[in-house]
DNA sequence: ACAACATACAACCAAACGGTTGTATGTTGT
DNA sequence: ACAACATACAACCGTTTGGTTGTATGTTGT
Protein backbone atom coordinates (compact mmCIF):
# COMPACT_ATOMS: atom_id res chain seq x y z
CA UNK A 1 0.00 0.00 0.00
CA UNK A 2 2.67 2.70 1.23
CA UNK A 3 5.12 1.23 -1.06
CA UNK A 4 2.62 1.52 -4.28
CA UNK A 5 1.79 4.61 -3.64
CA UNK A 6 6.19 5.84 -2.90
CA UNK A 7 6.35 4.02 -6.89
CA UNK A 8 3.73 6.15 -8.15
CA UNK A 9 5.52 9.29 -6.27
CA UNK A 10 9.12 7.97 -7.61
CA UNK A 11 7.36 7.40 -10.88
CA UNK A 12 6.09 11.06 -11.16
CA UNK A 13 9.37 12.37 -9.78
CA UNK A 14 10.76 10.57 -12.82
CA UNK A 15 8.79 11.85 -15.20
CA UNK A 16 8.85 15.45 -13.70
CA UNK A 17 12.68 15.67 -13.53
CA UNK A 18 13.39 14.30 -16.57
CA UNK A 19 11.01 16.77 -18.37
CA UNK A 20 12.36 19.70 -16.43
CA UNK A 21 15.58 18.22 -17.90
CA UNK A 22 15.89 19.49 -21.29
CA UNK A 23 16.52 23.19 -22.03
CA UNK A 24 13.63 23.80 -24.39
CA UNK A 25 11.60 21.64 -22.39
CA UNK A 26 12.04 24.45 -19.45
CA UNK A 27 11.49 27.45 -22.22
CA UNK A 28 8.48 25.68 -23.53
CA UNK A 29 7.08 25.41 -19.87
CA UNK A 30 8.19 29.34 -19.19
CA UNK A 31 6.29 30.42 -22.11
CA UNK A 32 3.20 28.64 -21.21
CA UNK A 33 2.80 29.24 -17.37
CA UNK A 34 2.83 33.14 -18.66
CA UNK A 35 -0.02 32.03 -20.84
CA UNK A 36 -1.78 29.90 -23.50
CA UNK A 37 0.29 28.72 -26.66
CA UNK A 38 -0.75 26.54 -29.45
CA UNK A 39 2.02 23.77 -30.30
CA UNK A 40 2.15 25.93 -33.56
CA UNK A 41 2.98 28.96 -31.96
CA UNK A 42 5.78 27.30 -29.89
CA UNK A 43 7.38 25.77 -32.44
CA UNK A 44 7.78 29.05 -34.55
CA UNK A 45 9.84 29.77 -31.79
CA UNK A 46 12.57 27.36 -32.05
CA UNK A 47 15.25 26.42 -34.52
CA UNK A 48 14.16 22.87 -34.77
CA UNK A 49 11.23 20.82 -36.64
CA UNK A 50 7.61 21.56 -35.47
CA UNK A 51 7.34 17.58 -34.65
CA UNK A 52 10.42 17.91 -32.09
CA UNK A 53 8.63 20.55 -30.51
CA UNK A 54 5.69 18.69 -30.60
CA UNK A 55 7.25 15.79 -28.80
CA UNK A 56 8.50 18.17 -26.50
CA UNK A 57 4.76 19.40 -25.54
CA UNK A 58 3.90 15.82 -25.08
CA UNK A 59 6.78 14.87 -22.77
CA UNK A 60 5.95 17.77 -20.35
CA UNK A 61 2.66 17.05 -20.57
CA UNK A 62 2.86 13.24 -19.78
CA UNK A 63 5.04 14.59 -16.81
CA UNK A 64 1.95 16.68 -15.89
CA UNK A 65 3.57 20.13 -15.96
CA UNK A 66 1.07 21.41 -18.58
CA UNK A 67 -2.34 20.50 -19.93
CA UNK A 68 -3.59 21.06 -23.57
CA UNK A 69 -7.34 22.05 -24.37
CA UNK A 70 -8.91 22.17 -28.41
CA UNK A 71 -9.84 25.53 -29.48
CA UNK A 72 -11.04 24.42 -33.22
CA UNK A 73 -7.93 23.21 -35.18
CA UNK A 74 -5.54 24.43 -32.49
CA UNK A 75 -4.43 22.74 -29.25
CA UNK A 76 -3.95 25.36 -26.58
CA UNK A 77 -1.23 24.93 -23.84
CA UNK A 78 -1.15 26.06 -20.49
CA UNK A 79 1.21 25.20 -17.40
CA UNK A 80 -0.02 23.71 -14.45
CA UNK A 81 1.37 25.56 -11.37
CA UNK A 82 0.62 23.03 -9.20
CA UNK A 83 2.11 20.58 -10.80
CA UNK A 84 5.63 22.67 -10.48
CA UNK A 85 4.63 23.24 -6.29
CA UNK A 86 4.94 19.60 -6.45
CA UNK A 87 8.10 19.07 -7.62
CA UNK A 88 9.26 22.17 -5.11
CA UNK A 89 7.82 20.41 -2.10
CA UNK A 90 9.88 17.02 -3.59
CA UNK A 91 12.96 19.49 -2.98
CA UNK A 92 11.86 20.85 0.29
CA UNK A 93 11.94 17.05 1.25
CA UNK A 94 15.46 16.69 1.13
CA UNK A 95 15.82 20.10 2.71
CA UNK A 96 13.94 18.96 5.70
CA UNK A 97 16.31 15.76 5.47
CA UNK A 98 19.25 18.08 5.75
CA UNK A 99 17.91 20.22 8.69
CA UNK A 100 17.39 16.99 10.25
CA UNK A 101 21.23 16.12 10.21
CA UNK A 102 22.24 19.74 10.98
CA UNK A 103 20.19 19.58 14.55
CA UNK A 104 21.19 16.36 15.34
CA UNK A 105 24.68 17.86 14.88
CA UNK A 106 23.81 21.11 16.81
CA UNK A 107 22.73 19.01 19.97
CA UNK A 108 25.79 17.08 20.00
CA UNK A 109 27.82 20.13 20.60
CA UNK A 110 25.59 21.39 22.89
CA UNK A 111 25.35 18.71 25.06
CA UNK A 112 29.75 17.95 24.99
CA UNK B 1 27.94 38.73 -21.12
CA UNK B 2 24.60 38.06 -19.67
CA UNK B 3 23.35 35.31 -22.05
CA UNK B 4 27.18 33.94 -21.44
CA UNK B 5 25.74 33.51 -17.70
CA UNK B 6 22.53 32.04 -18.74
CA UNK B 7 24.07 29.65 -20.93
CA UNK B 8 26.15 28.48 -17.98
CA UNK B 9 23.18 28.66 -15.59
CA UNK B 10 21.00 26.57 -18.31
CA UNK B 11 23.82 24.04 -17.96
CA UNK B 12 23.90 23.99 -14.34
CA UNK B 13 20.10 23.02 -14.31
CA UNK B 14 20.59 20.50 -17.16
CA UNK B 15 22.61 19.00 -15.19
CA UNK B 16 21.10 19.10 -11.94
CA UNK B 17 17.69 18.40 -13.46
CA UNK B 18 19.39 15.37 -15.29
CA UNK B 19 20.99 14.17 -11.84
CA UNK B 20 17.52 14.33 -10.08
CA UNK B 21 15.86 12.38 -12.71
CA UNK B 22 16.89 9.36 -11.56
CA UNK B 23 15.67 7.23 -8.34
CA UNK B 24 18.24 6.03 -7.35
CA UNK B 25 20.44 9.15 -7.45
CA UNK B 26 17.46 10.93 -5.80
CA UNK B 27 17.64 8.12 -3.01
CA UNK B 28 21.42 8.61 -2.54
CA UNK B 29 21.29 12.33 -2.36
CA UNK B 30 18.26 11.95 0.44
CA UNK B 31 21.05 9.43 2.37
CA UNK B 32 24.12 11.89 1.66
CA UNK B 33 21.78 15.05 2.83
CA UNK B 34 21.16 13.23 6.39
CA UNK B 35 25.29 12.36 7.07
CA UNK B 36 28.31 11.53 5.35
CA UNK B 37 28.75 8.03 3.76
CA UNK B 38 31.33 6.18 1.60
CA UNK B 39 30.93 5.14 -1.96
CA UNK B 40 30.76 1.85 -0.82
CA UNK B 41 28.28 2.07 2.64
CA UNK B 42 26.06 3.71 -0.43
CA UNK B 43 26.87 0.83 -2.54
CA UNK B 44 26.30 -1.78 -0.45
CA UNK B 45 22.71 -0.36 -0.17
CA UNK B 46 21.33 -0.83 -3.72
CA UNK B 47 20.98 -4.57 -5.87
CA UNK B 48 23.66 -3.37 -8.31
CA UNK B 49 27.09 -3.21 -9.16
CA UNK B 50 29.50 -0.67 -6.94
CA UNK B 51 30.79 0.71 -10.36
CA UNK B 52 27.02 1.71 -11.29
CA UNK B 53 26.88 3.08 -7.66
CA UNK B 54 30.27 5.15 -8.30
CA UNK B 55 28.78 6.32 -11.51
CA UNK B 56 25.33 7.78 -9.84
CA UNK B 57 27.26 9.36 -7.25
CA UNK B 58 29.68 11.16 -9.66
CA UNK B 59 26.92 12.35 -11.65
CA UNK B 60 25.70 14.13 -8.88
CA UNK B 61 29.04 15.37 -7.81
CA UNK B 62 29.15 16.73 -11.68
CA UNK B 63 25.98 18.28 -11.36
CA UNK B 64 27.32 19.80 -7.89
CA UNK B 65 24.11 17.97 -5.55
CA UNK B 66 27.39 16.63 -3.45
CA UNK B 67 30.81 16.83 -2.36
CA UNK B 68 33.40 14.21 -1.54
CA UNK B 69 36.55 14.01 0.81
CA UNK B 70 39.03 11.96 1.55
CA UNK B 71 39.31 10.39 4.70
CA UNK B 72 41.85 7.71 4.53
CA UNK B 73 41.18 4.99 1.68
CA UNK B 74 37.61 6.11 1.97
CA UNK B 75 35.85 8.83 0.03
CA UNK B 76 33.27 10.55 2.42
CA UNK B 77 30.04 11.98 0.22
CA UNK B 78 28.05 14.70 1.57
CA UNK B 79 24.75 16.08 0.12
CA UNK B 80 25.41 20.41 -0.72
CA UNK B 81 22.04 21.53 0.24
CA UNK B 82 22.82 25.00 -1.46
CA UNK B 83 22.62 23.19 -4.82
CA UNK B 84 19.14 21.97 -3.65
CA UNK B 85 18.09 25.36 -2.54
CA UNK B 86 19.07 26.44 -6.16
CA UNK B 87 17.22 24.34 -7.53
CA UNK B 88 14.57 25.27 -5.67
CA UNK B 89 14.87 29.20 -6.86
CA UNK B 90 14.66 28.33 -10.61
CA UNK B 91 10.85 26.66 -9.97
CA UNK B 92 10.42 29.28 -7.90
CA UNK B 93 11.24 31.81 -10.85
CA UNK B 94 8.37 29.25 -13.12
CA UNK B 95 6.02 29.80 -10.22
CA UNK B 96 6.74 33.78 -10.14
CA UNK B 97 6.20 33.79 -14.14
CA UNK B 98 2.84 32.05 -13.31
CA UNK B 99 1.95 34.40 -10.81
CA UNK B 100 2.28 37.42 -13.53
CA UNK B 101 0.14 35.73 -15.46
CA UNK B 102 -2.76 35.51 -12.59
CA UNK B 103 -2.13 39.41 -12.01
CA UNK B 104 -2.62 40.17 -15.65
CA UNK B 105 -6.18 38.43 -15.38
CA UNK B 106 -7.11 39.65 -12.39
CA UNK B 107 -6.13 43.50 -13.27
CA UNK B 108 -7.95 42.59 -16.54
CA UNK B 109 -11.19 41.27 -15.16
CA UNK B 110 -11.04 44.09 -12.34
CA UNK B 111 -10.97 46.74 -15.16
CA UNK B 112 -13.78 45.26 -17.11
C1' DA C 1 56.30 -6.19 2.20
C1' DC C 2 51.95 -7.48 1.06
C1' DA C 3 47.07 -8.93 1.20
C1' DA C 4 42.75 -6.80 1.59
C1' DC C 5 40.08 -2.94 0.82
C1' DA C 6 38.15 1.53 -1.47
C1' DT C 7 37.93 3.90 -5.44
C1' DA C 8 38.25 5.15 -10.27
C1' DC C 9 37.84 4.33 -14.92
C1' DA C 10 37.74 2.02 -19.55
C1' DA C 11 35.23 -0.91 -22.72
C1' DC C 12 31.18 -2.78 -23.84
C1' DC C 13 25.90 -3.35 -24.45
C1' DA C 14 20.86 -2.64 -24.73
C1' DA C 15 17.56 0.89 -24.11
C1' DA C 16 16.12 5.63 -24.11
C1' DC C 17 16.69 10.32 -25.93
C1' DG C 18 16.44 14.18 -29.10
C1' DG C 19 16.30 15.07 -33.39
C1' DT C 20 14.79 14.17 -38.47
C1' DT C 21 11.25 13.22 -42.50
C1' DG C 22 7.06 11.40 -44.03
C1' DT C 23 2.25 10.30 -43.54
C1' DA C 24 -2.48 10.26 -41.55
C1' DT C 25 -6.28 12.66 -39.36
C1' DG C 26 -9.09 16.39 -38.17
C1' DT C 27 -10.69 21.32 -38.70
C1' DT C 28 -11.41 25.63 -41.03
C1' DG C 29 -12.73 29.04 -44.50
C1' DT C 30 -14.15 29.86 -49.19
C1' DA D 1 -16.13 20.02 -51.90
C1' DC D 2 -11.63 21.09 -51.14
C1' DA D 3 -7.22 23.47 -50.22
C1' DA D 4 -4.71 25.06 -46.36
C1' DC D 5 -3.71 24.57 -41.74
C1' DA D 6 -2.81 22.26 -36.96
C1' DT D 7 -1.72 18.25 -34.86
C1' DA D 8 -0.29 13.52 -34.06
C1' DC D 9 2.49 9.75 -34.79
C1' DA D 10 5.52 6.17 -36.96
C1' DA D 11 10.02 5.02 -38.65
C1' DC D 12 14.54 6.00 -38.61
C1' DC D 13 19.31 7.63 -36.88
C1' DG D 14 23.30 9.11 -34.08
C1' DT D 15 24.23 10.06 -29.14
C1' DT D 16 23.58 9.50 -24.31
C1' DT D 17 22.22 6.76 -20.42
C1' DG D 18 22.36 3.15 -16.98
C1' DG D 19 23.98 -0.91 -16.36
C1' DT D 20 27.80 -4.67 -16.70
C1' DT D 21 32.80 -6.70 -16.11
C1' DG D 22 37.57 -6.08 -15.86
C1' DT D 23 41.65 -3.57 -14.62
C1' DA D 24 44.59 0.02 -12.45
C1' DT D 25 45.77 2.88 -8.54
C1' DG D 26 46.12 4.17 -4.00
C1' DT D 27 45.57 3.19 1.23
C1' DT D 28 45.52 0.43 5.32
C1' DG D 29 46.73 -2.95 8.86
C1' DT D 30 49.57 -6.77 10.11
Amino acid sequence: MLSLMDEANEERADAMFHALSDRTRRDILRRVLAGEHSVSALAERYDMSFAAVQKHVAVLERAGLLTKRRSGRQQLASGDVEAVRSVSSMLAELEHIWRGRIDRIDTFLKEN
